[in-house]
DNA sequence: AACAATTGTTGTCGTCAACAACAATCTTCC
DNA sequence: GGAAGATTGTTGTTGACGACAACAATTGTT
């Protein structure tokens, strides 16, 4: 359905992150071309810490689509069940601030989820407007299993970056956390 | 023109990262509500190099955005433009590759920067199929008054997480770059 | 010369962030 | 107590972006 296709496209094109030039410049013989080796770089794009961090959440997210296409789980999915289990009963406005999603875009991700049986809506006794969230006994079960892929996925972050590197960019980012 | 207003946008919804939750579940006193603080969190998103590193690319992109509204340039078309600009005459596959983005996204993001007369396509002579990129004498001076802008983006990363952290998180990250 | 590969282009599809408008429902304030 | 304002979930639109597919023009290969 819509995204298997698309879980299974992304992981048709993998290897390393990037394919890097395995030649470079065409066949162009034009002005300026002072490096004559093979790499393009050394350009200015160093020392930006937005495309560093751009180029690694590509790479990051498509792994961890990869490493959970069998249960066809987004980040973002994953996420959204991840808090609901964690804290049952939150409203969608809960949710969104915390994941810092729009609401408008939880709710497609809640009629996903709820479709599939693994998160409830349950009307709010005490406010009508909001409805209470749930992980479904079914929900509860994938999560864990989600939870150990993600574990997987995690170890593959370690390995590309290196264990202390992980850990020390989590400290460094956890403000965002 | 299309994007001005998208600027305006982004500089309007600001401020720190997210709107931390000032209150949080709302009026439903459902089920499991073990903690009664007024945090969500503690879940078991911490640990989880992925949403981090999410988080932390959607600030750095918006401040980015943000500091160069003025002048009308996003990221990808300042990443082009860095690496035209430090390469002269390159093909559209061989920009494509190195900055890792799809050639047929790379033509609109050309047409617009050529309409803007900052880049221009000059047809190659010893390949035919080819356009040499070069940025035009409005471009390169453009590019300057960018890179400085870009280097205050830098500034407002190093207040965010530290200028060590940034130090540490750019070497960490260099294979993506 | 015939066939395969490359380059730029156009167009489609799905994800995602940002907004706007709306009905239903609280909350506030007079 | 009731009007005015705010909040919640919802629908829909826009634009940036990544992934693909198909195509014409051109080059490379055999």
């Amino acid at each position: 359905m819509a995204r298997n296709s698309q879980a299974a496209r992304i992981t048709k094109s993998r290897a390393g992150i990037r394919p890097r030039p395995g030649r470079t410049r065409s066949g162009n013989g034009s002005v300026h071309n002072d490096l004559m080796n093979d790499e393009i770089g050394l350009d200015a794009l160093a020392g930006h810490a937005g495309y560093a961090v751009r180029r690694f959440q590509i790479w990051i997210f498509q792994d961890f689509i990869r490493t959970l296409a069998a249960v066809d789980i987004r980040p973002t999915q994953y996420s959204v069940m991840t808090v609901i289990g964690a804290n049952p009963g939150l409203s969608q406005m809960a949710v969104a601030k915390r994941l810092g999603i729009e609401r408008a875009r939880l709710v497609h991700l809640l009629d996903s989820l709820e479709h599939r049986d693994l998160v409830s809506r349950i009307k709010s006794a005490t406010d009508r407007r909001s409805h209470a969230l749930h992980l479904t006994a079914r929900g509860r079960t994938a999560l864990a299993q989600f939870k150990r892929l993600a574990a997987e996925h995690e170890r593959h972050v370690a390995e590309k970056i290196g264990k202390e590197n992980r850990e020390r960019l989590l400290q460094i980012l956890s403000a965002f956390t």
